[in-house]
DNA sequence: GATTGGCACTCGGTTGGTGAGAGTGCTGGA
DNA sequence: TCCAGCACTCTCACCAACCGAGTGCCAATC
């Protein structure tokens, strides 16, 4: 469910592999691991011995191969879809290409430049989190998912109330990420400039700076040092906003690139629709991306690891991204079949989260 | 591109069919027409002329049926996929059935309910927005697109000032339908809490209730009247504001349902990516729903009718929605294959402009 | 002990042919 | 104007044969 997999320290040769054999097979037999998945990722086709040493330098024939395959078969690594076809690597495969074998392959200068100019380009956030999107779809040619700055972790940097003509309230929240929130209050007393103002700027001088999450503390002290009057008002308004804060629908995410997922270089065995309908249910796919995100750096979940069977067939790469000092507000990711190019899209995923983190309190 | 047809009125025999018949067999053809598209509709399958004939009580035996076939298809409005096969409607053919044939086929009382909780459920304008889509999507079964209330179209219900700690002005604009856009301005001089509250005053007063579009002249009104020295900011203040307002990327829509095009009974001949890509073309999708939209009810655009070379399999079927008093702020539309159940996506569509419309200003 | 070449075996995909079935257009008669 | 009958066409499903890719195993070699 997460990116850690075996301690890189440890010998973990015998490990894998289960059987005993020297040190030097085992280091083939992975060498064989990896050229599989690169191949089977690059072709979409089954991979066979014959292929596999013309196109590697393995340095062995064949036979050797076959061999080496037999054991990392044994091992659960790969499988073969029918007799008489090559092998592709299974979800544990790709695990331990991930974990052990990938290279990172950093993005191009272009690359990040394109990056950096095409993000700090967006007018407001809602267009950073949609060019965020974007650019992480079309990079890694798969589906984007990108979370909106998250309330409950996000700083508060302004709250402002606006009566309206009917007698109500209109309360107004405004994040240090740039989300704006707004919910209307009934409030049964009339209300003069002067009430309001003077309530405005408590709350404001109370909460400015601090997270939306442990504001509750702060409002006490507000509702307590107004005139007694006037309590149930900053009351009312202290409710309002938490429970606005703390709805679960409040959490927002942003698809872009299905329409990636139609190309002819996926093909998921099942169909597409259960992976359309499993990216449809919002909640339960943000679920699966913050249980699956930890703080430092990209997570990678692959096939059957994704709790959400919909998406069985497919991996998601995630990372948290947030305000410059390294606190993670918010995740995004990138959703595309097992068989994705993982360090092209761990590379991705990892620079437009850097960026993001940088451009973001606008 | 719209649903506009022949006139209801006008003796329209002979116009569809070309050749000279009597009134009664144009009758009796007009409702082979109507029993292909409802059969085709239902199972998916070329229908022929014994089918025809059991399944529906038209009185004549399959020779005639041919014979009347045989019109049909010499007017452009059945076609056959291949010689033995049956024949299906083209999109000239659902035309004259959307316009002429089709009978409205209302929701029933608990559907008219549920969508009127649902959308009454809502906490906010996010919330409404993608409550109708999810509404859409399940109704008919296939992709809801729905607008977001288009500022252009919208009133001003507040205008907020909020100064930042970094000597820049925040500038919020709440619409009375609900939404809150924000920008940021960079003030040269500094600003005392006296001058922001006057302009901040003055602004509202000028520009309450009016319409979003219009809004310049009241602006330009403000500014005179401020003191010389704060004038630039009024005018600073003011052109923010109408740039944003005026950037297209603030017209806003959410897609629903993209699972349902997976579904079994979704097949396009060239398959969903063309759909797909169409969908992901926000703006030209945007521009290709608000042309086909009159004022006045449900318009229906059907398979090549679309602009978009990605749906001419499709058929889209909008409506214009807003606050109770008629004016249209936005759109919201069911996209499906043109072999949908048009009375019903058509009902499902109107029904839920029309609660939407009631419940908008929240 | 590791590696390799050779060989028999398996099995999926393709090709080509055939027959059934569905649907049509046409024609002549009521 | 309608309709029954008939010959014709075309698709689809089925089957059989074939081909090629890839494997596993074994004996020989380094």
């Amino acid at each position: 469910m997460s990116e850690s997999g075996p301690e890189p320290g440890c010998n973990s040769r015998t490990f894998y592999l289960g059987t005993e054999v020297s040190a030097v097979s085992e280091e083939r037999r992975l060498d064989v691991l990896r050229a599989i998945v690169e191949d089977y990722v690059r072709t979409r086709e089954p991979v066979g011995s014959r292929i596999l040493t013309e196109r590697h330098q393995l340095g062995v024939s064949p036979a050797t191969v076959r061999n080496d395959m037999a054991a990392l078969e044994e091992a659960g690594l790969i499988a073969q879809p029918h007799t008489s076809a090559g092998r592709i690597p299974t979800d544990k495969g790709y695990r331990l290409f991930v974990d052990q074998l990938a290279e990172v392959r950093p993005l191009t200068l272009p690359q990040k430049r394109a990056i950096e100019t095409f993000l700090s380009e967006a007018v407001d956030l809602d267009d950073v989190v949609a060019r965020a999107g974007r650019l992480i779809a079309q990079l890694t040619g798969q589906v984007a998912v990108v979370q909106y700055p998250s309330l409950r972790r996000s700083g508060l940097r302004h709250l402002e109330l606006v009566p309206t003509a009917e007698g109500r309230l209109l309360v107004v929240v405004i994040t240090d990420t740039g989300r704006v929130e707004q919910r209307f209050l009934d409030v049964p007393v009339d209300l003069d400039d002067g009430t309001l103002g003077e309530l405005r700027a408590r709350l404001n001088a109370a909460t400015a700076g601090r997270r939306l999450a442990d504001i509750g503390d702060a409002f006490a002290g507000v509702a307590e040092a107004m005139p007694p009057e006037h309590r149930p008002l900053a009351t009312a308004v202290a409710e309002v906003v938490t429970a606005a804060l703390s709805e679960e629908s409040e959490e927002r995410i942003v698809l872009t690139g299905q329409a990636n997922l139609a190309r002819s270089s996926m093909r998921f065995e099942q169909g597409l629709r259960p992976v359309l309908e499993a990216l449809e249910e919002q909640v339960v796919l943000l679920g699966l991306l913050t249980d699956m995100t930890d703080d430092a750096g990209v997570a990678v979940s692959i096939g059957h690891e994704n709790r959400l069977a919909g998406l069985a067939e497919t991996s998601v790469v995630t990372s948290g991204y947030g305000s410059s000092d390294g606190d993670t507000v918010a995740i995004l990711s990138s959703i595309g079949p097992t068989r994705m190019d993982y360090p092209g899209t761990i590379a991705a995923v990892r620079a437009v989260a850097r960026y993001l983190s940088r451009v973001l309190p606008s």
